[in-house]
DNA sequence: GCCCCACTTTAGAACTTGCTGAGAACCGGC
DNA sequence: GCCGGTTCTCAGCAAGTTCTAAAGTGGGGC
């Protein structure tokens, strides 16, 4: 995985503000016995600035947590020792306010799945994008309501464009947009990104699942979709830089 | 732990209003055996904003009671020591003014439940939804007069639909329409999430019982017969958030 | 001003998801 | 124990989505 110029929400963040921002940092610990997933996902949130701990096993996971007191957890349904379930109904047992985001593969049978959305918390299955991981767990953090930052807003806005994580819907200058789940993971993407570049490489790393195989080519084509659906009016806001990526801005700015 | 997606009525809450909302608190006493049963109600109460806390037997349900003065019980009837009824009756004895939602096996015998619902009182059969338990106990607290509050509402309205718990009759645009229990429920989960996107994992693992082992496409089967007999009508009120879920939406929107 | 190459756009094949009707299984009331 | 309504499964169809590949466009180095 590339380290990037991610998903950070205040790229340019004054020193008082990031202080501010440091007393409410988040906790999460990662639960995974798959080292390469846990070490993508540590990496991605600790980019967009969460703290986060790894265990690797159910037992360990337990451990930490005593100490670490997360906000919130993200869980694989699959672990060598105890399963993810009992991971959770242990750390409930013992008082800890947790959120969790559980990790299934795809083809979980449905009794396994069923129950993960309770009490606030969320599924996300494997293979994922790390975007919409983000997405999820900011999602649970927002209705657990640890933690209330800005960060943590539920509408992401740029120029005349708005985009709403609780009801899906894209509205450019207030005319609603009917974008494919790919389209919104990537429009927040750029979203988020906004006013800076964000390479095809960094885009395929974020917004795609990461086990895909294929050509950078595939987001020449979203970008194309994208800018059909929402950037048909003026001013255009996606612009293309060249050799080296995409980026979100207004004109004005020239 | 407190704050979801799911069914809560203000979904975007100031913290003053919070605050407003925090003193009167509802206080729930959960008493059951078995330990999956009374944590996945724990859970799902405190979500919703509940105070909880447990007994497994009845002895020890009236040592809680005695201190923590709950509003409202949920008592299983099958209890390893006393039986619900009789932890009941103590209660009153001891002038304790508390309402009782029993859990009863689906196979109890008539004459065991009868008379329950003198004061007030209701039960419920295991297995039950979610959405069953909460709706029920909110209409027992309703009914024993011990709080009122605007989440206590007997008549939830969207649109030209209007849901009453008390009579459980439907609306659209005036005109009676006969659901059936299941269709009652998911429209319910629908309204009380009115706008906001909600997942079929949601609505499966609220609106179906804790026991069932099926596939999520019973719910497409269910919003369709819902369709039909609520949704002929212009405007749409369900959409389909494809890949996502479903959302109650007026379409005056855009 | 030419040409290369990065980017854009489109078409369409393969696949996924959701909708609906039909019918089996179940349940409760009489 | 029969009947009507209800729940649930399943399969076929329709529609939407993803991805590849190939043809079109234009920027900018020289």
């Amino acid at each position: 995985m590339s380290t990037s110029v991610l998903t950070q929400k205040e790229p340019a963040m004054s020193s008082k503000e990031a202080k501010e921002n440091e007393v409410k940092v988040q906790r999460v610990l990662v639960v995974d016995d798959e080292k390469s997933i846990s070490e993508l996902i540590t990496t991605s949130l600790r980019f967009v600035g969460f703290e986060v701990r790894t265990a690797a096993t159910g037992a360990e996971a337990l451990r930490v947590a005593e100490e670490f007191k997360p906000h919130a957890l993200i869980l694989d349904v699959m672990l060598p020792d105890l399963d993810g379930f009992e991971v959770c109904r242990q750390l409930r047992a013992d008082g800890q306010d947790v959120g969790v985001l559980f990790l299934t593969a795809k083809d979980t049978t449905e009794d396994k799945i069923k129950g993960l959305t309770l009490g606030g918390d969320d599924y996300v299955t494997k293979p994922f994008s790390l975007e919409e991981l983000v997405a999820r767990l900011r999602a649970l953090l927002r209705r657990t309501g640890v933690v209330e930052s800005a960060a943590n807003e539920e509408i992401i806005r740029f120029a005349d464009l708005d985009l709403n994580e609780a009801t899906h819907e894209v509205r450019r200058a207030g005319n609603l947009i009917d974008l494919s789940p790919t389209e919104f993971i990537l429009l927040r993407y750029l979203m988020i990104n906004a006013d800076r570049v964000v390479s095809k490489a960094q885009i395929l790393d974020h917004v795609w699942q990461y086990d895909f195989r294929g050509d950078a080519g595939i987001v020449e084509t979203y970008i194309s979709y994208l800018r059909k659906k929402i950037d048909n009016t003026e001013p255009p806001l996606i612009h293309t830089v060249r050799g080296v990526g995409y980026r979100l801005r207004l004109p004005a700015k020239n």
